[in-house]
Formats: C-alpha cells, structure tokens, sequence
DNA sequence: ACCCGCTATATATTCGAATATACAACGCCG
DNA sequence: CGGCGTTGTATATTCGAATATATAGCGGGT
C-alpha cells in the first residue's frame, strides 16, 4: 500500500520516453513500436495509420526507417490482391517489439518510485 | 566485466529522457535542468544560455515557465546592479535538480542493462 | 551623468516536422 | 475488364518551435 506524504497537493508525475538507436540514427521509438503494434493486429499500413490519427505519409516514412536501420526488415507489405495489399510484422519486427514493451514497463516501475523525491519537494 | 555476444555490429544503444510534470505540464525537462545547472555554476541567465547555445528568449521561457510551476520559484533573479543583475538558484532549485540528476543516473543504469535484449536481436 | 551588462519583453523571420492532396501501380475478384 | 483498397511517391501547405533582432528598464561603478 502506497502512502500519501500529505494532504492533497498538485498532481506530480515523473514522465519518460526510450527509444532504440542503430549507428547513431533511431530505430524504434514510441511512435513506431504504436505502428508495429498496429500493423500487427490489423495487417494494414494505412489501418494502422487511420487508427493512430498519424498521416499516412508519416506512417509510411516511419516504417520506411525502422526497415531500413535494422538488418533484416521489421515488416514486409505487398500491393494488390484481395484487401488490396498489407503489412504484417516479420519475426524481427516480433521480437523488436516485444523487446520494447518490456523496457517500457521496466521504465513504467522505476518512475514511478523515482517520483516520490520530487513530490517531497512540493 | 561487461560481455560481447559476437564479434563487431552495427552500435546499437538505447536512449532515454525523463522529465517532470506537474498537474499534467512539464516541470522540469532535460533542458531545464541544464539551464539550472548553468545558471548555479555562472550566476546569469543571459551567460547560460550562451553556455548551452540557446537563444536568450528560449532560456527566459523555459525559466519563467519552471518558475511558475513549482510552487516557489526555483531561480530568483536581480535586475542592474555590479554585474548588470544576475540569477541564482533557490533552495528548491538546488534540491530539484540534485532529484533530478539522480534520476538520470538510475535510467541510465537501467538503460544499459536494457539495451542487451535488442543487441541480441541484430 | 554616463556606461555597462543583465533582466524583461515585443515583433519578425526562419526552419523542420507534419499534414493535406493528388496520383500511379499492383493484383484479386466479380 | 473495370472496380476496389492497398502500397508507394511527389508536391504544396500548414503549424509550432526556435532563432534573430530590437528596445526598454534597472542599478551600481567610473
């Protein structure tokens, strides 16, 4: 059970981002694990773009990247055919993902315990 | 003593950034911390920022939004006087970014031990 | 009285990132 | 064959963040 130093004050939070780098340049952010994760479940570039609320250009741009920097693709897409192509995760872009929720939750557990300093202070 | 998997790939690191909100805005950022730091070290806001390469409005903003914040201010400041006036960190200047610097500390710790699972994946 | 460096503030401009829009190619399916 | 929903690509535009520039006020020193 969390305790309360005191009586309510302001909402203070401590708030993080990580994200990967190959030679220098980013490979996998926050925006684009979103994208892998959506492609994922609806196998569609453009779906996945429509769902994020990122423009398809954006989206498109960002997958370009993250399928460039790593070795082997993240994702393999196809034009035509029944749904009029798709995008599916390869099993790289599986584990790069996977790899990047759980940092992600490390993360989650650490701030919150490192908040409580700064709330001292308030 | 640090182990590698196999002989030499592309660099592969993870990043990260923590910052601190309060009542859902940033309080202190990256940047914001560095500007406190230059301002303890030098004693001027103008000096900082020629230190950190910002421009004088960007380090004024960043300041004046910190210092309203925070439920005290964390850097007071004088107009005219010996060295033209000056900026000095409050208390609770101090004890902000001593939190925060070891925040960082302890991400980037846990930040190395969690860029293995990625380095494996190359 | 003047000068100097700094705080404080306003305005214009630049720059990059993101959007919006348009269009060709692809391949299955009716 | 023609329509459909994709991927892939080019171009123009918008938007926000940052810079650049200018100016006023302050207060101790010379």
């Amino acid at each position: 059970m969390k305790r309360r130093a005191s009586g309510g004050r302001k909402a203070c939070v401590v708030r993080g981002r990580v994200w990967v780098e190959i030679d220098g340049k980013p490979a996998l952010t926050d925006a684009g694990a979103d994208l892998l994760e959506q492609i994922g479940i609806c196998g569609s570039l453009s779906e996945a773009a429509r769902r994020l609320h990122f423009s398809y250009r954006r989206a498109w741009l960002l997958l370009d990247s993250m399928n460039q920097r790593w070795p082997r693709p993240v994702v393999t897409t196809a034009t035509g055919g029944q749904r009029g192509g798709g995008a599916k995760l390869t099993e790289l872009g599986h584990q790069v993902l996977g790899a990047y929720r759980d940092l992600q939750m490390q993360l989650e557990h650490q701030l919150d315990a490192g908040s409580d300093p700064f709330r001292l202070l308030l």
